[in-house]
RNA sequence: GGUGAUGUAGCUCAGCCGGUUAGAGCGGUUCACUCAUAAUGAACAGGUCGGAGAUUCGAGUUCUCCCAUCACCA
C-alpha cells in the first residue's frame, strides 16, 4: 500500500457571462473530473476546485447588452454553473465565484506582495476615453477609421478591411461603437504592471523540469513564449466592475480580470479549508512538496497557466504560511508551482468553431435535459481534443451512444445481469472458485490487469486511450461470453454455463470500477444490480455560505457515503443480484436533423430543473 | 508577418526513438449465435499516410519548400 498523495485539481474558471457549453466540458472541466474521481478510488487527497469568473469585460459587455447590472449577469450564471455542472456530475470539492470577500482579500493580499516585494512598477499608459461616459473604454468599444487602409469602420484592435492589428489610440475620429455620437479622446492612465520579465530565468528553469512529462504542445508553446522575451502586463485597468485596487488614490480602478481570476486555484482552495473548519488545510497540496497540482484548461490559456501564474506564485511565495500548521508539520517548503498543465485544444460543432454570437453551441443544460449525463461523458471523452482540435457531431453522438456505449458496454452488463437474474434465481451463480477454466481465469486476469494498466494511463492523463483501452476490455469480454456460450451450455451442463456467468459477472464488476471516472451515474447503476449497497462516490451538493456583507453559492462534494475504491472485484458466489433495467437509453436517428436545427437559430434560456 | 500544432481507410481517430504485408472503433459485406435495448461474435473490405523535393540500404515516422485548418504573438 502506497502513500496516498495529494492531488490538486485546478479547472480553467468560466466566465459567467453565458451557459456552459460543450467546448468547456470537453476543455477542461470533463477530464478533470474523471482525473479528479480516479484519484479519489485509488484513495488518493484530491482537492478539486474552480468557480465562475465574475469579472472581466465579456461580462460588462453582457450586462450593457441587457441593460442589467454587471453582478447580475454573473449570479445568473453562477447559479446556472451550480445546477448543469452537478447534473453531469462534475465533482467540485468547491466551485465558488471571484465575487466572495474571501477572493477580493486575498486578491489584493496577492497583490500587495507583490507591490511590497518590488515585483510591481507603474507606468503612464494612452487610452481612450469617453467624455460622455466618464469613462476608459476597453478597445472592443471602440471604433473609428483605420489609419493604414482609411476603412471607416475599423474596431479598435483590427481593421476588417485590411486585417492590419491597430492601435486603438491611433484611429482617426475615434467614437464609442455603442453611441457614435460620442466622440472619444486619448487620455492618460497611470496603472501597475507585472514585471514578468524578471522571472525569466525561474520560469525557463520551470519549464525545463517539467518538459518531459508535459504535453509537447504545451512545452514548446510556453519555451517559445519566454525566448520571445516576457512583457510586463498591466495588472490594473479603469473599469468599475472588478476588485478594488487597495490603495489610497486608486478608487476608480479595478484589478485586471486576468491578473486575479488565476488565483482562483489558490483562492478557493482557501475558503474551501475555511468551509470545512480546517482553516489550515488547504496547505497539504499548497505548502506540501509531495502533492502534485494538475491545472485542467483550453489551449487558448495555456501561457497564463504556464508562465503567468508561476511568476505570480514565485512573487508571492511564503504568504499565509505561518507557523502553526494543521497537519502538525511546520511547512518551510516553497508555494506549489502547478505539476502539470495538460491543455486541450478546441472542439469544433458540426465542423465550425464554436460562436456565441452566432449560437453555434451545444449548451449544456439544453442537451442535459434530453440525454443521459453519462451518454454525453461517453460521447465527450471518446472525443476528446487531447493532442489536436476536434469535432463534436450529432452522426458521432448517435453513433457512439448507439454501437459502443450501449451496445458493446450496456449490453454485456444488461444480457449477463439479466441471465443470471433469471436462470440463477436472482443471484450471482453459486461456483467453487477452484473450479474455474483456464478461458475464465485468462478474461478475469485482463480484466484485472486493466487496473493498472488503465490507472497509469488516467494518471498521465491519457483519458482518451483510457477510455479506448477500457472499451476493448469490454469487447473482449463479450467474445469470451460468445466463445462460452452459457445460454447454450446451461441445457445440458449447467455447472460450467454456471462458471462463465460468474465470470463474466466479475469482470463487469471490474469494469464497473474502471469505467465509474468516466459514467458515474452508470456505474452506480452496476454496482446495485450487482447486489451491492453503498455510493461509489460522493455526493454532489449546492450550498449556501455566508460572508460578512452576502451569501454565495457553491457547489461541493461530501466524500463521506464513498466506499468505491481502484481495487479488483471479489464478487462472492451466491451474492444476491437486483432486479436489473437496461443501462443506456437507445437513440432515435432522428435525433441527428432535430439536434442540428437548433445550430445556429435563435435560443432561449431554460430554466435549469434537476 | 512570426511561433507552435494539425492534415493517415466513407466517418472519428491511434501510430514512441525511421525498418518485415500502415492500425483501431464506427459504418459496409458475409457467416455464426439467441442470454441481451435486433444488442453480440467471427471473417472480409486494400487508404499514392495534404502536395513537391531532399537525406538514407530503407520514411506517415527526419529535413526543406508549398497548400489548408487552428491557436498564440506582433
Amino acid at each position: 500500500m502506497t502513500e496516498p498523495k495529494f492531488i490538486h485539481v485546478s479547472v480553467a474558471w468560466p466566465y459567467a457571462n453565458g451557459d456552459l457549453h460543450v467546448g468547456h466540458l470537453a476543455g477542461a472541466y470533463l477530464p478533470a473530473d474523471i482525473f479528479a474521481r480516479y484519484h479519489r478510488l485509488k484513495g488518493n487527497h484530491v482537492l478539486m476546485v474552480s468557480g465562475s469568473d465574475s469579472h472581466g469585460t465579456p461580462i460588462s459587455v453582457e450586462a450593457d447588452k441587457r441593460g442589467i447590472p454587471a453582478r447580475q449577469v454573473f449570479e445568473h450564471y453562477h447559479e446556472r454553473f451550480l445546477l448543469t455542472q452537478q447534473k453531469i456530475g462534475i465533482s467540485y470539492d468547491l466551485f465558488t465565484h471571484t465575487d466572495t470577500e474571501s477572493h477580493h482579500k486575498i486578491a489584493q493580499d496577492f497583490f500587495l506582495w507583490l507591490l511590497e516585494k518590488g515585483y510591481l512598477y507603474k507606468e503612464t499608459q494612452q487610452l481612450m476615453y469617453s467624455e460622455q461616459e466618464k469613462r476608459f473604454l476597453p478597445d472592443r468599444y471602440v471604433e473609428g477609421e483605420c489609419y493604414i487602409c482609411h476603412f471607416a469602420n475599423a474596431r479598435g484592435d483590427q481593421c476588417d478591411n485590411c486585417g492590419s492589428l491597430l492601435d486603438a489610440t491611433k484611429l482617426i475620429n475615434p467614437r464609442n461603437k455603442g453611441n457614435p455620437a460620442d466622440k472619444l479622446i486619448v487620455r492618460q492612465s497611470e496603472h501597475f504592471f507585472l514585471d514578468l520579465g524578471r522571472w525569466e530565468p525561474e520560469l525557463l528553469d520551470y519549464l525545463k523540469q517539467h518538459e518531459d512529462h508535459w504535453r509537447p504542445n504545451v512545452v514548446r508553446f510556453s519555451q517559445n513564449f519566454v525566448a520571445d522575451g516576457l512583457q510586463g502586463r498591466p495588472i490594473t485597468r479603469d473599469i468599475d466592475w472588478g476588485i478594488d485596487v487597495p490603495l489610497p488614490g486608486w478608487e476608480d480602478k479595478k484589478l485586471y480580470v486576468w491578473f486575479e481570476a488565476v488565483m482562483g486555484y489558490f483562492t478557493a482552495s482557501v475558503e474551501w479549508a475555511r468551509n470545512i473548519g480546517q482553516p489550515d488545510a488547504w496547505k497539504q497540496w499548497w505548502y506540501n512538496p509531495q502533492a502534485e497540482i494538475y491545472n485542467f484548461i483550453g489551449k487558448d490559456n495555456i501561457p497564463f497557466h504556464t508562465i503567468i501564474w508561476q511568476a505570480e506564485l514565485l512573487g508571492v511565495d511564503g504568504i499565509y504560511n505561518s507557523e502553526s500548521d494543521s497537519i502538525g508539520q511546520r511547512v518551510e517548503a516553497p508555494l506549489q508551482l502547478p505539476y502539470d498543465v495538460p491543455a486541450n485544444e478546441f472542439m469544433n460543432i458540426e465542423g465550425d468553431k464554436f460562436s456565441k454570437s452566432r449560437n453555434w453551441a451545444i449548451w449544456l443544460p439544453d442537451i442535459l435535459d434530453r440525454y443521459q449525463p453519462d451518454a454525453i461523458r461517453y460521447y465527450t471523452a471518446a472525443t476528446f481534443p487531447e493532442s489536436a482540435d476536434s469535432d463534436f457531431n450529432w452522426d458521432g453522438f448517435l453513433n457512439r451512444v448507439n454501437s459502443e456505449l450501449l451496445a458493446a458496454w450496456g449490453n454485456l452488463a444488461n444480457r449477463m445481469l439479466s441471465f443470471s437474474f433469471k436462470r440463477f434465481e436472482g443471484r450471482v451463480p453459486t461456483i467453487n472458485l477452484d473450479d474455474l477454466t483456464a478461458e475464465d481465469r485468462a478474461i478475469l486476469e485482463k480484466s484485472e490487469a486493466a487496473f493498472d494498466s488503465i490507472g497509469q494511463l488516467l494518471e498521465a492523463v491519457k483519458l482518451k486511450e483510457a477510455l479506448t483501452q477500457a472499451m476493448t476490455l469490454v469487447r473482449d469480454s463479450n467474445a469470451y461470453l460468445d466463445r462460452r456460450a452459457p445460454w447454450k451450455t446451461i441445457k445440458e451442463t449447467p455447472a460450467d454455463a454456471a462458471l462463465a456467468v460468474y465470470t463474466v459477472l466479475r469482470v463487469i464488476d471490474n469494469l464497473k470500477v474502471i469505467l465509474s471516472p468516466f459514467l458515474p451515474f452508470t456505474s452506480q447503476k452496476v454496482h446495485e444490480f450487482l447486489g451491492y449497497d453503498g455510493q461509489l462516490f460522493g455526493e454532489q451538493k449546492i450550498v449556501e455560505y455566508q460572508e460578512s456583507t452576502r451569501p454565495h453559492k457553491g457547489l461541493i462534494y461530501d466524500a463521506s457515503a464513498a466506499i468505491g475504491r481502484w481495487e479488483k472485484s471479489s464478487l462472492q458466489p451466491g451474492q444476491a443480484l437486483r432486479e436489473p433495467a437496461p443501462l443506456i437509453v437507445k437513440l432515435d436517428p432522428e435525433i441527428v436533423d432535430k439536434e442540428r436545427a437548433f445550430l445556429g437559430a435563435p435560443r432561449d434560456e431554460r430554466p435549469i430543473i434537476v
